[in-house]
DNA sequence: CTGAAAATCACCCGAAAGTATGACTCCACA
DNA sequence: TGTGGAGTCATACTTTCGGGTGATTTTCAG
């Protein structure tokens, strides 16, 4: 119990002990000034100069020491299936209809739906129908998902 | 501007304060056992204070920060394109920086800018702005396109 | 220390994307 | 013959994107 708080206040009571040295030393130089009645410049010379290393020694001792955190990134090799045609399956499990399909290749290759409704001569709003048909039936929520979606499922 | 210094430099305060409480104390103390002619002391008490605040403040400003490294490794999924590493070159001319290609790896993992604010901890606007900056360094107008060129150009 | 580049964040505004709902046609199929 | 799926289109609405601009802070090399 005690001996914990010792080690918890090492820095405090070492401080103390030390501040409480100082004054003694203090007491005793001025004992001795006072009797020779000497310069006072000498006194607070030496008491500045003693306190400026105590102050640079407990800085030096407290500060706390930046941290700096440096994130490596470790590059970790990832299966990549054969890139063979192993979609029809897919297609048809998810129940993508051709047009879908073709709405779909066009947004992978990163069309509006304005481009992608003037390439199939369709109007924006039909477009607009086929992608939240597509988001649906591959479970996502945006275009990006759904190009990367297909992607993973080589239906592209 | 304060804050920070107050928090940077909040070990050297405690201390000064401290200090300041226990030579008041001690003067105090002092002041009810001992009648005396106590100038000197309150000088030297000053000068002590004083000098112990510049030494603090010349070793603070004087020290070479002590700088603690830590090192995290993140694991990062790469997916190894069969053509080798042609990537390093594209990503340099290109001069996307580090911040960018992290941004554009979200993106083309179909992520939303607010889910890569989130991801990164940083705010929306912030990846508005690298992603701004993404699409003009690939010249493009669109985050699909964006993901489509990156994928051409094998850099993720 | 200084300046440039990188990174962060903000605000505004218009365009694009996405949601929800309904309607119409065509065509195969039971 | 009518039923349902696919395809088409529309309106109205909300959300997200993207452009433009400007500001501050951090980082880093000279």
């Amino acid at each position: 119990m005690i001996t914990r708080f010792l080690v918890r206040h090492k820095m405090a009571i070492i401080y103390g002990s030390s501040l409480a040295l100082l004054l003694f030393l203090l007491k005793w130089l001025e004992w001795r000034l006072v009797i020779l009645d000497h310069a006072v410049q000498v006194y607070s010379g030496a008491i500045a100069i003693l306190f400026t290393g105590l102050g640079i020694w407990l800085a030096l001792k407290l500060a706390r020491p930046k941290v700096k955190t440096i994130v490596v990134e470790k590059e970790v090799m990832v299966t990549r299936q054969p890139a063979g045609t192993i979609n029809e399956k897919e297609i048809t499990r998810l129940g993508l209809s051709t047009r879908e399909l073709e709405v779909l290749h066009l947004m992978a290759e990163g069309l509006s739906n304005q481009e992608i409704a003037g390439r199939l001569f369709l109007s924006l709003n039909t477009i607009k129908t086929h992608s939240s048909n597509i988001f649906e039936k591959l479970d996502v929520r945006r275009r990006t998902q759904a190009v990367e979606q297909a992607r993973k499922l080589n239906i592209i």
